[in-house]
DNA sequence: CTGGCCCTTGAGGTCAGACCACAGTATACA
DNA sequence: TGTATACTGTGGTCTGACCTCAAGGGCCAG
C-alpha cells in the first residue's frame, strides 16, 4: 500500500523519527490524495507492525520505546503454529547467554553502572517480590542494550514479553529471591570483568534454573508429553 | 479491536487453521454485527503480523507457509532504530550454528533426505547462481525445520528474508559456489552423523565466509556512532 | 484569588452504502 | 474446438457523517 511505503520513506529519510507525531488523520489523508479509510488501513499496518503507536483522542506516533516485533504476535502465532513453551526459553537461553557474552566485550561503563545499580536494586527488594521484578527485567535489559546490537535485543524483548504474559496467567509470586539476586550479582561481575565466555555460562546456568522452576523443560521423547507440567511447590519461581 | 481478539479465540480452539478460508468481508462483518470497514481493520492489523495473508479477488486465508514475524517490519524498524547489517550477520549466525547443532540432535530421516537432495541440486545448479540460490535457501530451511524450534526458524526466516532483500539491491552472486556447496555437504554429513559441536563449527564458519565476502564485517575499532542526534521536540511532520 | 466543574476543541474510532479492481469461471461466438 | 468476452465473487477505495475520548480553557462558586 502506497501509504506503507511513503511513511517507511519518511523514516528512511530522516524526516521521521521516534517519537515524533504525524499529522492529524484527515489534513494528512488530504495531502496524500487519499481517502481517510485508506490512510487508516495503512497506519492500522504500521502499528501492528510496532513502528507507530495510536493514541486515542491524542494522535499517533512514531514508535520510540525499545524495538518490539508486533507485541501479541508471538502468543498469536503460537497458537497458529503450535509454540510450545519450552521452545520459547531454548530460544531465550541461546539469544540471552550469547547476549550475555557480547555484553562483556562490549559493554560500556554506562552500562556496567546501570548493571550495578539494578543489582543493588534488587537485593533491596528482596521483600518485595513485585519491585524485584521490575528490576530484574530492567537487568537483563541492560545487558541487551550492553550488547550493541538492537536486533537481538528486540528479539529478546519480544520472547521475554510473551513468557511474561503467558506466566501472569498461572501462579504469581517468587520465592528465594536471594539465590537469584546473588546469581544476578555474579553475572554482573563477569560482564564488568569483560568474561565473555564466564557470562555465557552464567545467564545460561541463571536461565536453565528459572526454565527448570517453572517446569517448563522440553518433554522428553520418551515419556508421553505431561499436557500439565508437573510443579515444584515451594521451590523458586524467580524472575529471570 | 474485538476483531482480533474473536479470530484469536477461532484459532486458539481450533475453528481456523493454517490453510483456511474465512468468509467474505460482507458476510463475516454481518455475522459479527460490525461494519466492513471495522473488520479490514481487524483483518489488516493481523495481515500485518503475518497472521493472515489476504488475496485480492480471492479471499483472505490463515497463513500456513513457514512462520514469519511481518514480513516488512524487519527493514523498517532498521530504518527507525538503525539496524546495521552487521548485526543482522551477527544475530543470524548466533541462531542459525545453534539451530545446525539442535538439526544434528534431533534431526529425523526425513530431513536428512531433503538435505542430501538439496545438497545433490547445489552441485547440479553449479552454473546457475539463481538456482543455486533456491537450494541454498531451502537447505537452511530445512535444518531450520529439523531443529524442531518453529519460534527459531520463524526468527531466521525473517532476517534471511530482510539480508536477501538488502542484498537484491546490490551486486549480484560473485562467490564461489563450488566451495560453498562443498561447505553444505560437510554440514549435511555432519547433521547425519548426530555431531552437533561440527555442525555448529561449520554452519559458523559458513556464514562468516558468506559475510566476509559481503564485505559486511562488524566495523572494527572506532567508537560507536553517536546515538541519533535528536532534534525539534515533538512536532508534527507534513507530507510533501 | 483559588479551585473545581463543564464546555469546546481536536484527535482517533465507527458506520453505511456506493463504486472500483482483480481473479476465476462460465458462456457465447467464430 | 478454441478463444474471447461477460459474469460473479471477493478484496480495495471513497465519501461524509456521527461517536468517543483526552486535554485545555473558561466560567462560576467558594
Amino acid at each position: 500500500m502506497q501509504v506503507v511505503n511513503h511513511i517507511r520513506a519518511l523514516i528512511e529519510n530522516g524526516t521521521l523519527q521516534p517519537g515524533d507525531k504525524i499529522p492529524p488523520e484527515r489534513e494528512f489523508a488530504r495531502s496524500l490524495k487519499i481517502s481517510r479509510a485508506s490512510l487508516r488501513t495503512g497506519i492500522g499496518y504500521l502499528a501492528a507492525m510496532g513502528v507507530m503507536k495510536i493514541r486515542h483522542g491524542v494522535g499517533t506516533f512514531v514508535a520510540d520505546g525499545p524495538p518490539e516485533f508486533g507485541k501479541g504476535s508471538l502468543s498469536l502465532m503460537g497458537a497458529l503454529h503450535g509454540f510450545q513453551t519450552w521452545q520459547m526459553f531454548e530460544t531465550r537461553i541461546i539469544l540471552e547467554s550469547h547476549v550475555a557474552a557480547l555484553a562483556a566485550e562490549r559493554g560500556k561503563e554506562q552500562h556496567h553502572a546501570a548493571l550495578s545499580e539494578e543489582v543493588a536494586e534488587m537485593f533491596a527488594a528482596i521483600e518485595s517480590p513485585t519491585d524485584y521484578l521490575i528490576h530484574d527485567l530492567t537487568f537483563h535489559r541492560v545487558i541487551a542494550q550492553a550488547s550493541a546490537n538492537p536486533i537481538l535485543a528486540a528479539i529478546i524483548e519480544t520472547i521475554t514479553s510473551a513468557l511474561y504474559d503467558s506466566r501472569r496467567k498461572t501462579v504469581e509470586q517468587s520465592i528465594d529471591l536471594r539465590e537469584s539476586a546473588e546469581m544476578h550479582r555474579e553475572l554482573y561481575r563477569a560482564i564488568r570483568a569483560r568474561k565473555p565466555q564466564e557470562a555465557h555460562n552464567l545467564m545460561e546456568q541463571h536461565l536453565r534454573m528459572a526454565q527448570t522452576a517453572q517446569g517448563m523443560e522440553r518433554p522428553t521423547g520418551r515419556k508421553a508429553a505431561p499436557a500439565a507440567p508437573r510443579k515444584k511447590p515451594g521451590r523458586a519461581v524467580h524472575a529471570a
